[in-house]
Order: C-alpha cells, then sequence, then structure tokens
DNA sequence: TTAATTCGTTGACAAATGTCAACGTTCTTT
DNA sequence: AAAGAACGTTGACATTTGTCAACGAATTAA
C-alpha cells in the first residue's frame, strides 16, 4: 500500500531516498479505508490529518445555509486530501472531506509531517506541492473572473479528464460554481459545435 | 526605504536578525520607483523579480481577445507582487503588473532570494506568506463558486476596506469577476438595506 | 484655464444563469 | 426481481448579469 506513496515520493523529488528514509515514512503514514460516503473530515473539526489517496476518489466541499453543496476540490488516486489551512494552523475547518467512492489513504498528522521535513526528498516534495497548489488556486481564480463557463468546462476536461469520468456531472457543475442544469445546456450547446 | 521592509520581516518570523542578516538583505533588496502605469511586469515575460511594495498601489492583470482586462491582484504598501507561477518555474507569464499609483518598491531575483533562506527569519517568512497567500486564493475560490456578488463585495470590504479607497471601483469589479456597471448596481442594492 | 479623460451611474434591452417541476434512465439496495 | 434513489435532461419562467449608449461629475493633462 505504501509503494504507491514511496513512488509518488520519488517522482516528486530529485534526491535519493535511504531504506531508513523509507522506513521513516512507512510508519508514519498510517493506512486507512473509507467506506463511500464516509466522512474523512467535517466542518468544524480541526484537520489532524493529510491524507494522501492511494485509491478512490474524494471531494471537499462547504454547506450552505440553504443546504446547498459546493465543491472546492475533487481528488483521486495520487492526489491528496484535507483543508491546508486548518492543518497547518490548527483553526476549524469550514469544509467537509469525505469519501465519494470506497477509498484507501494513507494518513499523517502534523506532528509526523514535520518529523520528516528531515528528509531531503520529502521536503523537496512538499514545497513542490505547495507550489503546485497555488498555482492551480491561481488559475482557478484566473478563470473564474475571465472566463464564462462554457470555457471553464472545456479546460478542465482538457487538464482532468479523469475528473469527469469519476464525478457525476452535478459535482461537476458545482465545482465550476453552476448548477447542474446551467452545466447540462452548456454540454449541449459544446457539442453542437 | 528598506527599513520597513526589515520591520515587516521582523512581524513575519520569531526569530532575530542579525546585523550581517540585515545587511545582507539590504543588499539583497534593490529600490525602484515606479511611475504611474509603468509596468514592472509584462505578458509574455519570465518574471526576473519580486517586489515588496513600500509606497504605492499596483495591479495584477491578465488581457483577453476583446482587450479587456481582468484583475488577478490589487496590492498596496505592505503587500507583494509578482507572478510566483513565472517566478519560480521561469516560464513566461500571462500577466501585466503596473503601478497604479506612483510607487516605491524593492525588488529581488530568485538567485538573491535563495541566498536569503540561510536567514532563519527569512525563510520562516517565505514560508509564511507562501501559506497566507494559499489560504487567500483558497478563500477566493470558494468564495466565486459559493456567493453571491453582493456577498463577495460585501467580504472585501470588511476584509481589505483599504483597496476599495486605493483603486477606482471598475478595477475592484474586475477582480470580483463582474463589470462595472453590475457592481455599481449591487452596490445600490447594498445600501438600501 | 480649458480641453480631454476617467469615473461612476442609469436606462433599455439582450443574454446567461437560476429555480422549479417533470420525466426517463441508470444505478443501488433490498 | 422489485423498489427506491440518484442522475441527467428538458421546458417554462424569474432573476441576474452583460452590453451599449448616454450623461454629469471629478480628475488629469495641455
Amino acid at each position: 500500500m505504501h509503494e504507491f506513496l514511496i513512488k509518488y515520493i520519488k517522482s516528486h523529488s530529485t534526491t535519493l531516498l535511504s531504506e531508513s528514509d523509507i522506513q521513516l515514512i512507512n510508519e508514519s503514514f498510517i493506512p486507512k479505508k473509507l467506506r463511500k460516503r464516509q466522512y474523512f473530515q467535517q466542518a468544524g473539526e480541526v484537520c489532524k490529518y493529510m491524507a494522501f489517496i492511494v485509491k478512490g476518489a474524494m471531494r471537499q466541499y462547504s454547506v450552505d445555509d440553504k443546504g446547498a453543496e459546493h465543491m472546492v476540490r475533487l481528488s483521486i488516486e495520487g492526489w491528496w486530501a484535507g483543508d491546508r489551512e486548518s492543518f497547518t494552523m490548527l483553526t476549524p475547518t469550514i469544509y467537509n472531506i469525505d469519501a465519494w467512492e470506497e477509498s484507501e489513504v494513507l494518513i499523517i498528522t502534523k506532528a509526523d509531517m514535520n518529523q520528516l521535513r528531515s528528509i531531503p526528498a520529502m521536503s523537496e516534495m512538499a514545497s513542490q506541492l505547495d507550489n503546485n497548489h497555488a498555482f492551480a488556486l491561481q488559475k482557478r481564480v484566473h478563470s473564474s473572473i475571465s472566463d464564462p463557463v462554457e470555457k471553464r468546462y472545456a479546460d478542465l476536461a482538457k487538464t482532468y479528464p479523469q475528473l469527469l469520468e469519476r464525478f457525476p456531472q452535478h459535482l461537476i457543475a458545482s465545482y465550476l460554481g453552476v448548477t447542474k442544469e446551467t452545466l447540462s445546456r452548456v454540454r449541449h450547446n459544446l457539442i453542437k459545435k
């Protein structure tokens, strides 16, 4: 189960991992299975763990006054789940995170994560991840103020085609900030062209 | 001119700065004056410098096919300017950055920034900044998919009242992702309540 | 000082999106 | 196998937002 993570770390760093490094990593990341719809984190809690998804699909979302859900993130295997702000600042999160599909994850606490910073490949990977995360958020902000829904959907389909295969359209619609009806019509228009 | 930066670094870190640290910082950050509307960075270039704004106001924006500008960021003194992705990845930026008001900035190259990582307070500040930046982007993504314009504007007015005083409304509108006419009407409705 | 821009507002209308209801299909669960 | 739920689509209509034009006030430049 940890092999996927080790492979992932190697591919996101340039320095080598010693046997003892791998040992330490294996001990720090605890395997956990999540049933369909099982919460990994609920709004109001402090996010105690980051999860590396080995298998499955998860979503991060808020719920507003009217009970409507807003997807801020959709993730599948090879990606991470957890609210960064809550995790690093130890403040209560406003997001729920749950498993959309039955999932297998490797979870780690903040303390253990800090321990692992002593491993060069780990800290390298972490900062690379932080960068990529920030770049992706920046692009999403930019497209949200610049592009019509049609383009936002097309870009998503091109950049992350896996997400369209794994999540139903009403979650994709929420992720894009529109209703499922609007996305349905936008898709209809796109096909015509 | 550097005093403001030093004060800023101190307030964003817990470790002390030695005299030689301050010396090194002063040498790494080069003062630069920008006239009104002068470019700090143009789309297509690689962002060679990060700028700490000592005085003035700057904006970061893209320009689409139709010539419309989209403000991804509005910053004033005590904030930073520069496209993080271009700066760290050495890729061409898609954003223009220019001075909205006459400004004084302190600029630093990536190489010099890396040098400064040896100063604990500096690296501490940098990671704190990265975090705050990511948290702010996350919030903006969330509000863009969850909140109506009215609430987005009210939140902005509450969180960053300075921005409303320093930038004209059509730039604020662009920052929120709506036209100036829409913002004008939204404000009108807000006042009635 | 005068002339030219920029800025914010407003009205009329078009376009995009949301809301609500209905429907058939597919997928789950029993 | 049957029943229920989830999903995606469509229509009718309301609401929001965009577009274009015009206007006056404030700001800037000549």
